[in-house]
DNA sequence: GTCTATACGAAGATAGAC
DNA sequence: GTCTATCTTCGTATAGAC
């Protein structure tokens, strides 16, 4: 497994930094705000060199900002093993408080903007490939706390929509009163599962 | 009670079409996507009339919009008064699977689009503002299905923030499944409130 | 590998004619 | 009330020098 693939953090060069402003002007503003200008800025990257890093252009860019992210979130998910569902609940949820009040409330997920403000079928087709490899390794974690396959499947579904949008609903807010709300219902669902 | 807050559509001067070119917009490709140029291509509006209409400029415009569709969706919700909460839920996840499949996964949420793809602090709180009245329209007709305060609270928040992220699954997958699993989970709540 | 310069289009917005 | 013209800024993208 390479260091990508886990997700880790490089020494960063230019074109890593430039991905890492992408995947953070992606989460606070959406795609439009993700532009080289902008980019290129927030990285404190040299102007000539976008098109030397990434010569398909924007699309490039922000394909690979997909999959740093995607790469995030399963490492993320993957990291939970060995943990109860209640646990796996609280720290997925943990995770999104955490962007929620880093950013006061300014960022959230780089792959629902993708789908929610490019036109681009293949960024969004990316941003599917996230959501189903992210839901894929939460199953597999809530597989390993004892639910069976079933359950796993369609908790680490309810988990992932219902954080996703208590998020945007905790953005729009300027609340983590939804978040909190959520976690609570899901454990409810975990605990009727397990019961 | 208007015409507007019962979300009815009007004969269709200008600027109504104008508002509900750019609610489609902003359901399909974000807030930057409903811009002046192609709201008038869309809605077949004269040039110059825009700054007539809508002299506020986008800003106006895109408010407008909001607010139209924040009376829509809590028409949406308070016409399922006098209903079981499981047919609320089917009833909620139903407009929004039609959403999907009229669009052909092209559209979803406005207010979320806004909230992840625009800039202005005003809109993200208008866009605040039809997640709370949305939430609180949803939880008076489950307060009326036999649930009470606490449990109705609790139910309307999961059942928009599941859908909300669910429509964006949706949208990237290019599936119902998301969709689907997430209503049978929200029903399964809802029975174990009833029980 | 990085730079400047530049092309080209589209965005929001304003002014003034009809 | 609608139009055209125009301004400014910003977006992506390319060419060519260093």
């Amino acid at each position: 497994m390479s260091e990508e693939e886990r997700g880790e953090r490089r020494p960063a060069g230019a074109p890593e930094r430039m991905i890492e402003s992408a995947i953070l002007l992606l989460a606070q503003h959406g795609f439009e705000a993700a532009s080289f200008g902008a980019v290129l800025k927030a990285s404190q990257a040299p102007r000539g060199s976008i098109y030397h890093h990434f010569p398909g252009g924007k699309q490039q860019l922000i394909a690979a900002a997909i999959d740093v992210a995607e790469a995030r979130a399963v490492a993320l998910a993957r990291g939970m093993h060995g943990r109860t569902a209640v646990e796996i609940i609280d720290g997925f949820a943990g995770a999104w408080r955490a962007v929620l009040e880093l950013s006061d409330f300014g960022a959230g997920c780089s792959a629902v903007a993708v789908t929610v403000s490019s036109d681009d079928p293949e960024l969004v087709e990316r941003a599917g490939a996230v959501f189903r490899s992210w839901r894929q390794a939460l199953a597999e974690v809530l597989l390993a706390s004892g639910l069976n396959a079933q359950q796993a499947a369609d908790l680490s579904m309810m988990m992932l929509a219902a954080c996703e949008g208590a998020v945007v609903l905790c953005r729009a807010e300027r609340s983590l009163v939804p978040l909190e709300a959520v976690t609570g219902q899901l454990k409810l669902l975990a605990a009727t599962m397990a019961g």
